[in-house]
DNA sequence: CATGAATGAGTGTTCATTCAT
DNA sequence: CATGAATGAACACTCATTCAT
């Protein structure tokens, strides 16, 4: 017999832990508040966290995994160049602003010296993929030859950077705009002819 | 009896200050490790500071002042559009790369929520003069008509992203690089003719 | 569906928690060391068992008593004095050395404030039962005449402390030096003539 | 201008500890409750000791020291054997009796599997002194020639269980009979001609 | 001005025990 | 009988701040 399914304590606290985060940072969320914001006990968080680090680890692994699959919605592989590309860049842009708490939670750990692992960028699955997406690009002369890193720099994360500009209210790009920023950006990694 | 007479104790408190959160962070930074870094007692610094966060903020504003300056160093004002913005790119590029706790410094406050106030960019004395630079170039049609926090995110945001990633050894970009993404990141924001 | 009749539990538990409290000392064996060593969930011990110091409790009376019956082995009752008394000596030696675990649980449980109960060693029966052996020979004045707790420091005591130092390494006796000191022993409460 | 003697915190806290653990063990001794009765506060104990294990292994070591100091009282060097070793099994037998708490705290911390280091009677500076004492008895074949653990064993390791015995209620043994199994214990260990 | 001993609320974490399944 | 998720009081320890000297 099947009952509603059981409200799960391991993903009350992840979600506690994100708002939590998003809001106060890492050394502002206390396990007393994330007892209270997740309804389970101390005790609780340790049966399924080994401790207060290892569910911002987790947090941010899960994240991460969303943001990269979020980057790839909308099927870019079959798009052209350049709107494979502005794409992938309105898609890192939609996530940010529809996902504000991730966003702040990934850019509070990715600029952490609480961390001591520097999680390069580079090592995981979501940014092999794009590579499969802009290495061939590259070769054909279509990107310009600059290292990874600035291309990645004046797309995702200038995307990212207004996003959150955006979150915080200091800007209101609209469709358009966004549309505009991307060809730009893409037009400032392109190959110049 | 006369000893030699101190360094600014003041001046060894912000100092100390600065080094530690660079390497550690806000809240890896104890006022028993100021203490000691900074040769005083735990009761000097707080007669030249009234809390914790009284030393950040302070060290926050001197040195987004330094940084301001030196982004005008070189007398962007005397050059023509583009070379004065260029210009204005490489000084900020530099800026980090030599001052590498500043700028990890910079990075960690601008990005904290333990901070409550949101230190609004468009605030600051440093904004408004390089304002004086940008403004009459949009009005002439030389810069796209864009949000400001969107040149500002394309060029000098890109800037400090890259020298950060230059700081922690991702990548190496030689002078002719730099000036290469600088004249790509002033084409970005350029009005297209 | 009928599996194989498992193991005894209770079995499982006491044994579980005898080598863990040797290893680690009582505060060092939590509960959920015992779970994880014994092999049943920890509702199942508190079926068997009302607490933690229960089982210890249990373990402690149950090693006594075992103590007791090696103590007589070889029928030391058959034995004319001082041999009964020798080999009494070299049974509460022997049974130091080759049960270390029990040696070392009953060494903490008896020296521990951390159980309220003073387990008086006159109280339990297989003191009464070395009495029996003890008491006549005092009478007759085989042995001197001295306060019971003397005599048993003296001689098993001597065993004990002995055999725990032989245990942890830090000496090595070997059968006729076993017999020399158990000798000695006997001679020192004996009655001079 | 020399004020009353302030009461030593470091002392207060060490006095504490001393007797919470003699009532209550290691584990039962927690630091709130050594904040209570030290009268300090739980910062100001960290002021003075890195740990609450530092704190037991300090309090060890001047318990160990007094001790040895204890032992040599009445100048055993200057009486003849066995007089010398008599003197100093009586002042054994009384340390432990004029200190009970430190009696128990020693009797606990060395047979704490709570500890990990394993502090070698042998090692310490007392038990050299000891040794002095002993080794030309040896050589002189006024003692037996067995381990020195032997001896210990057979004489201070006696002194200490029937003084403790005695702590506890267990038994009375007045001056004469003190001295009488002193010789005993003397006689135990010594050559037989 | 300068010191550093003292504070105590707050931190992350543990663990014997319970109870719905 | 058996499970193991859940509890929450208690634990050792930290640290920004104060204040008597």
């Amino acid at each position: 017999m099947q009952t509603a399914p059981e409200p799960d304590k391991r993903t009350a606290i992840l979600h506690a832990t994100l708002d939590l985060i998003a809001e106060r940072g890492f050394h502002g969320t206390t396990m007393a508040l994330i007892v209270r914001h997740a309804g389970v006990s101390a005790g609780t968080i340790y049966h399924y966290f080994e401790s207060k680090d290892a569910i911002i680890h987790d947090l941010y692994h899960s994240i991460k995994r969303q943001y990269g699959t979020a980057l790839l919605g909308g099927d870019p592989f079959h798009l052209p160049a350049p709107d494979n590309l502005i794409r992938v860049w309105l898609n890192a842009f939609h996530y940010h602003i529809s996902h504000p708490h991730e966003s702040l939670f990934l850019e509070q750990y990715e600029n952490s010296p609480y961390l001591a692992s520097a999680p390069a960028v580079h090592t995981d699955e979501q940014f092999a993929t794009l590579i499969t997406l802009v290495a061939p690009l590259m070769q054909q002369g279509v990107l310009a030859d600059m290292p990874l890193d600035v291309h990645y720099v004046m797309t995702l994360g200038v995307a990212a950077a207004l996003a959150r500009r955006q979150i915080a209210g200091l800007i209101a790009l609209d469709e358009p705009m966004q549309r505009r920023i991307a060809a730009v950006c893409y037009r400032a990694v392109a190959q110049p002819h």
